[in-house]
DNA sequence: CGGACCATTGACCATAGTCAACCGCCGTGG
DNA sequence: CCACGGCGGTTGACTATGGTCAATGGTCCG
């Protein structure tokens, strides 16, 4: 397990320039670790929030709660993401944040970071970037789930995992972990179950990608990138080449 | 037309508390207006910013180009937004903005918000805030467009317009002003244009909303948030009470 | 061994996309 | 002044696509 000022500083110091002092301030924060259990909420919809999360181990995800009881996946979360950091400045929580499969966040005080804030002005610009390129990644999957045809839905929405898990570090050669199961995979995307697997075995019949048991593995990435349309640089990342992943 | 430090310290002092040396350094914001024709671009995907937009009169969008030349209509602002305020801390647009009718913006530069950021935090957080209200509409709009069939979809959308329009008072009675097509409709909502058409038919024949030439006329709001299945709480505005418009 | 849960598959059906024709309005130009 | 053309909206007929439902299989765990 990482600890939080190793996965924040690697985190923010990627695009933000940030000073010594902006570094020994983030390396100060106090923040307790929480374990979720798969499927535990962290937050829910309508909750107060006093605390930020910082993903450490696993995969969270945010959702919308909808009045038949079903969910709507709006994003996922890895390592080093902050999945509820617009509780800074949103009283109310509009949707919820759970684990997907086991999973360990820090919390932080949002005292602790408002105070920061006011000292280091820097990190705050940092970390208001990274609400920035969440609100990217929510534009781009409208445009995934309203634009695009069922396979490159599907595609896309892998390619922006493994592009994402790739930057983080935690892909192992071709594959990444992902705890998702179909009806999650559904209820992201917006279609039914069934047609969700169809197009898994759609593509996979491709040789550009298949998905098991929680595992993506990647075999032909421009394949694949061609399939989803995936062009990252909504994702406001370094410019990644995976080209040999073929 | 309005001024733009009018139309700021209404919008954010209407949930940031701002202190008055904070509204003071808003009023000497420096500012060039800038007029833009029907359709006309105001930034393209692509394209790095060194301004940030405030919208004075009309309406702007946001939007994905796709592939293939078709859009995806991500967002649309009134008078008081700020439709790019992301540009100030990610480099380059992954979306473009244009006015949907004819339109008046503000363009502030961003040297100018980071020098009122450093000396008045507050005032940053209070744009930050804004730029976190987008965001939770993105959600909103996944949601929409994933989760509800097509008359749900196009009611709701209609019910956020309106609902975000009657707080910035651009609403008369029960109507308010909408400079978009159905071709823009069908690339908002991810329906064809034939179905946007059937669809408003529909929501025309229930009594609870009309959509012609422009103006939207809401009949029935009790209604027409029902059947939008419309809770306002992601827009994180003060509660208003519109069920007087029957 | 039995049951729960998730993935898989097939058959059927509802929904919305496609295509094409038509309408009505408006602005232009004869 | 009217004729024409273009654009945006409207409508109908057909079709493709993906949702629904139901049955089956596989795996893990008690």
């Amino acid at each position: 397990m990482i600890s939080v000022d190793r996965v924040l500083t690697e985190k923010l110091s990627e695009h933000s320039r940030l000073s010594h002092d902006d570094l020994a301030a983030i390396r100060r924060i106090g923040s307790t670790p929480r374990e979720l259990g798969p499927n535990e909420d962290l937050i829910r919809q309508g909750d107060v929030p006093h605390n930020s999360a910082i993903v450490l181990e696993g995969m969270l995800s945010r959702y919308h709660l909808l009045a038949d009881g079903r969910r709507q996946y709006l994003s996922f979360h890895l390592p080093g993401d902050m999945p509820d950091a617009q509780g800074l400045f949103l009283t109310r929580m509009d949707h919820a944040v759970c684990a997907m499969g086991r999973a360990v966040v820090a919390l932080v005080p949002h005292k602790e970071l408002l105070r920061i804030f006011a000292a280091r002005p820097a990190v705050g610009f940092a970390i208001w970037r990274e609400t920035l390129i969440d609100a990217s990644i929510f534009r781009e999957a409208v445009t995934n789930n309203s634009a695009r045809t069922m396979v490159a839905r599907t595609a896309h929405l892998f390619c922006e995992l493994f592009y994402r898990g790739h930057a983080s570090n935690l892909t192992r050669g071709n594959t990444l972990q992902l705890p998702i199961g179909l009806t999650q995979l559904g209820e992201t995307l917006g279609m039914a179950i069934a047609t969700v697997n169809r197009t898994l075995a759609g593509l996979r019949s491709t040789g550009a990608m298949q998905f098991r048991n929680g595992e993506l593995t990647v075999r032909n990435w421009p394949r694949l990138a061609e399939i989803g349309e995936f062009d990252p640089t909504y994702l406001h990342l370094k410019t990644m080449d995976l080209t040999h992943l073929v």
